[in-house]
DNA sequence: TCTAAAGTGGAGTGATCACTCCGTTACAAA
DNA sequence: TTTGTAACGGAGTGATCACTCCACTTTAGA
């Protein structure tokens, strides 16, 4: 009746699929086929779908990694003094993570981002949450801001260093922009 | 030795595959088969390869067609009394084009934009940055922006009604941020 | 009107994938 | 150690595509 405790040898499989598909899919896009993940990860296609049914679903599951450790990165800058520079921080790294990636556009296209982002439920949107309010209060956020439209700059900045002509300079001075328009306004 | 004229069927073809390709990309992506855009534009396949040596190109030219229309309101636009209400409109446009439509971040993506972009030649980036000193001039853009960061900017808007929980609201309240941020600051 | 050349349509081709199946292997529990 | 079973690997399958080829059609220019 009661389960059978997960082999050792299948949680590690599917951390490592995890994490090379992650790799593969950076360097990549998600249009590399299933078996260069596979071996990528040092495992045989059939490891791959068993443990994500679908190429989509592997997909989907790099994305929500992401996300998670975005949200855990978060969690940590709640607990800075200024709350404004920690939203700076956390933009700026979104958008230096999603510098040059081709991958992250294919990954949050490909998922249904409502899904990933139900706001009850998960850790990034809470951990944003925590960060906006303290901000807000500190006077270093306008009012009138409020998640959503975090999470709406959040993937507008992860797409600017596509045009990366100069990368990172341009990319500073785009969130300077952003920035200064968050802060509250005369 | 002079060359023959271009036959007409062949110029009506052309536009044909141009058109029915932007539709059946902005409904159903750019992953359709080639196929489905001819049938679309009714046509044989033939036809639309002898057009476009290859699906990339065929892509990149309607990512290219929709810049040079961005181009032309951008041109427009220029002409406008208050110059920075201009850039508001142009920007609330891009935003409101790409809205929801997963094609335009594929073709995005699939295109090289320095290329389609080159400052110099191309119509939009010209129009932009009449736009833009102007609208320094009368003092509504803050003076330290470039035509970069406006062209950054845009393609960072074009991403954000892709949450759409509430669509147009969210999508007019990331603009008012980003606008103010815009503006000349304190 | 005639004709050479440019253009057309769509069946065919080869390559690539996502996904399946099943004989073999490694593990957890007894 | 033994054993039942979950997990593994990877050849195989069917479907889908991008792209080619060529017999036929349409056009521009004479």
């Amino acid at each position: 009746m009661t389960a059978r405790a997960p082999r050792a040898d299948a949680l590690r499989n599917r951390s490592r699929v995890l994490a090379a598909a992650e790799q593969v899919f950076v360097a990549r896009g998600t249009a590399v086929s299933t078996e260069a993940v596979a071996r990528a990860a040092g495992v045989g296609i059939g490891t791959v779908f068993r443990h994500f049914p679908t190429k989509a679903a592997l997909i989907e599951a790099v994305f929500r990694e992401r996300l998670r450790r975005f949200g855990e990165e978060a969690d940590q800058l709640v607990e800075a003094d200024d709350a404004g520079q920690a939203i700076w921080i956390f933009l700026s790294r979104v958008a230096e993570v999603a510098a040059g990636k081709q991958a992250w556009a294919d990954a949050f296209a490909a998922t249904n981002l409502r899904d990933a982002l139900t706001p009850a439920r998960e850790q990034l949107p809470r951990a944003l949450g925590s960060l906006l309010s303290r901000a807000q209060e500190q006077g270093a956020i306008r009012p009138d801001v409020t998640v959503a439209e975090l999470v709406a700059l959040m993937l507008a900045v992860s797409r600017v260093p596509e045009l990366d002509a100069e990368g990172a300079a341009l990319r500073a001075r785009v969130l300077t922009i952003v920035f200064d328009g968050l802060r509250p306004q005369p």
